[in-house]
DNA sequence: AGCAATATAAAACGGAGCGTATAGATATCA
DNA sequence: TGATATCTATACGCTCCGTTTTATATTGCT
């Protein structure tokens, strides 16, 4: 492929036009090799759900969750974080305080029962797999981080928190006893949260 | 059994005379076991390694281990926890801050590298697992939240501490941010260590 | 209409490891 | 010596891995 070609398919690329050749992505076998995952997993640990389980209960070949997967992982997080009661949408918080507690109250709830353990495999799974990792990262933590971020830095701007302490060092101190929490098998119950709230809201004030 | 028998059979045992008939489990087989699954774990993650490979290693057959261990797990975290470097041994703090400090600073030193990124393949382990978790709060974790414990009752009552925070909140949410850190898969350098101590610190304090 | 390119489901492959069972040797005690 | 329990070794049937092969289907391009 020449310069000009090359140039030629970034352009279509970005109008997402695609005159690509060949047969289409099966959208119906994407849905079902998803919902299966999801619905598997009600049933089974992530640990022990197999490529193979899901293409039988999908109805594909298991060459179609390869073809566009790089993991098992992948499957799992995309058919779980892409539901909507994963999405991280907060209300505008009228200050610092308001923000940091409204994103701790959203995600504790996020991870209450039988999805949070369904998370907390997730991560399980990727620990010895960066690559894992890193999705975890960018399809759910990013979101929670981008946002806990601007309420700090804005808490930080009007005084209400202290302008000393690194944002991101924060942003670790508040969702870490929340995963902590998770992964350590104990519950994320309304008494925990408002104490952990209490507790981190005093470690930001200026 | 009758009542007597068995009360004697307690008695032995707290002696550990343990007058049992039979070919007496062999001490060598056990600690081949264990030698070979740390050599092991220095190529390979927790999850790819096998109870095959660690018999064959070891020069053991597969049933030993499957006798006298409920898990990989298990193995795995007798092999690790039981090295010296990972006991929890602190001077003796002159008050609750310094106490609190000491047991960040030295978990963090812990967790810290090679040994860490093992921890974290057993936690991610031990998610789908409760027997599993079970084993690692009792032969790792406890003897942290014990410490701590102390330290912050100790705090409270000397007036350093918040006596109305809850203890036991207080400790998930000390210990949160490190291991939040570990399976991140960020670093817990120095700089990280220090930010974190002060906001702790800081959201203890009367 | 025909061709090139890509995706599809299904089946089969060799390999690894699972957890269990069996067999025969071995070590300790009464 | 006999009773008992552990030991190594081997084999079993099973599941799943990740890949390859095969034949078919669906699209754009000429």
């Amino acid at each position: 492929m020449n310069v000009q070609a090359q140039h030629e398919t970034d352009i279509i690329e970005e109008e997402e036009k695609e005159f690509k050749s060949g047969r289409p992505r099966s959208e119906t076998s994407r849905r079902a090799i998803l919902e299966a995952t999801r619905r598997l997993l009600t049933h089974v640990s992530v640990q022990k759900l197999s490529i193979e389980a899901i293409a039988r209960k999908a109805g594909v070949g298991k060459t179609t969750i390869y073809r566009w997967w790089p993991s098992k992982s992948a499957v799992v997080m995309e058919a779980i974080f892409s539901q909507p009661a994963f999405h991280n949408i907060l209300p505008t918080p009228r200050n610092g305080v308001e923000g940091v507690s409204q994103q701790i109250e959203k995600l504790c709830r996020q991870l209450h029962g039988k999805n949070g353990r369904v998370v907390a495999e997730i991560i399980g799974e990727a620990q010895p797999d960066p690559e894992a990792l890193k999705i975890f990262i960018d399809s759910f933590l990013q979101d929670r981080y981008n946002s806990l971020s601007s309420y700090i830095e804005g808490g930080k701007q009007t005084g209400e928190f202290d302008a000393n302490i690194d944002t991101d060092s924060a942003i670790d101190v508040i969702l870490g006893p929340i995963f902590f929490r998770l992964i350590s098998g104990q519950e994320l119950d309304d008494g925990f949260v408002d104490d952990m709230t209490q507790m981190l809201l005093k470690a930001l004030s200026a």
